[in-house]
DNA sequence: CCTTGTGAAAACTTTCACAGCT
DNA sequence: AGCTGTGAAAGTTTTCACAAGG
């Protein structure tokens, strides 16, 4: 399978739209290829590149309009408007995912959090009302969500990947530490702090 | 520079050992590269080859004894004994991370925690007393630890890196989503999740 | 006849180097 | 003169396909 855009462009453009919206704080206008990468520890030819697969945005001889790529990368996402996100699973992690705040630099918001725990249940998390996991189905069909993260324990994250599936989620994001067994139109990825951990303790010892 | 081991392929080994526990919890002792590899969506030649840049683990026409195999995995990734872990920034995200219970099948554990806030020194987070930042440097020295996880606020991250790594930290796991400007014989790894929710989402608006 | 181990080929990604525009 | 945009080359990783061993 040939693919147009390199999974690795993909996981770049957020980090550089991150990047962007820095220099824009700063008072930014204008920011050559070098001067949005160096920071980065991205070869600017790199950023070129990426930025080849969608289109030609900066000046020759002079750089790139930063509040306009900003718009561009934000379109080239799919976040120039905020997309809404439900969460499943609210304990320890769960709950500071909802009250992380990176999610909103990138025009990103949890609308819905479900847990199965009874004493969860009714209460607020960051003004998010957790709900019953048996609400999840219908909320998602009728507010027509497609992306999902999951908090829950390992053993419990298949069960509720499927659930999310036949509720309409077509993207989810795993925090458990498990491989997800789903339809190949659906997309996952995987945040897996420990292995994340146990590779860079390979390279310490090994390198 | 060439390299001996692909990157890909450490990554890889902490998934293939959290696998192998797995099985050896379900009380298999004989399992085929396919067996190992089927329920993480890797083809079992993937597995083989990664294997193959450390030695001759299997049997031909039989499989690999899993109780080896795991032991093998965990002295190729080094935590055949336990690894001692630093965090520094105990706010939702460090406190969940400190009583994660991920982290100890591979053999990691969080020792100490160091925050900044006079309001969370002295306070314990599931056995684990919160010390003063000014504390670190000389606990690192003396335990002679070399792994830390940052989770601190993004415009604190630097400064918290630099100290670790005066410190003697040698490998860093870093939370904040801002790329860490640091010595290159320091390895650092990233867990940027927003920027993981970011190209998933790319993926389900163009792909 | 099963499954591993691995060179070689294919696929993919980054880096180079320079043409082209301002 | 300076910086972008991009084919082509170099480098890296995965997949193939099969020899070798139980």
């Amino acid at each position: 399978m040939k693919r147009y855009i390199p999974e690795d462009t993909i996981k770049r453009l957020p980090v550089y739209l991150r990047n962007l919206l820095n220099l824009k704080k700063e008072g930014k206008f204008l920011a050559s290829s070098k001067e949005i990468t160096v920071p980065l520890n991205i070869p600017p030819e790199q950023f070129r590149k990426d930025l080849s697969y969608f289109g030609q945005f900066g000046k020759r001889g002079v750089g790139y309009d930063v509040n306009n790529l900003i718009n561009i990368l934000e379109k080239i996402i799919g976040i120039d408007k905020e997309i809404k996100v439900i969460l499943v699973g609210v304990g320890r992690l769960g709950s500071a995912l909802i009250r992380y705040k990176g999610f909103s630099i990138l025009n990103m918001k949890i609308v819905y959090a479900f847990d199965i725990d009874p004493q969860k249940i009714g209460k607020i998390v960051d003004g998010i009302e957790i709900k019953n996991i048996g609400e999840m189905e219908e909320i998602v069909k009728k507010e027509k969500i497609d992306v999902g993260i999951i908090c829950v324990p390992a053993n419990n994250a298949q069960e509720i990947a499927n659930l999310m599936v036949n509720s309409g989620i077509k993207a989810i994001l795993n925090f458990a530490p498990v491989v997800l067994n789903l339809p190949k139109d659906i997309f996952v990825s995987y945040v897996d702090m420990a292995s994340e951990l146990g590779s860079l303790i390979f390279k310490l010892k090994n390198l």
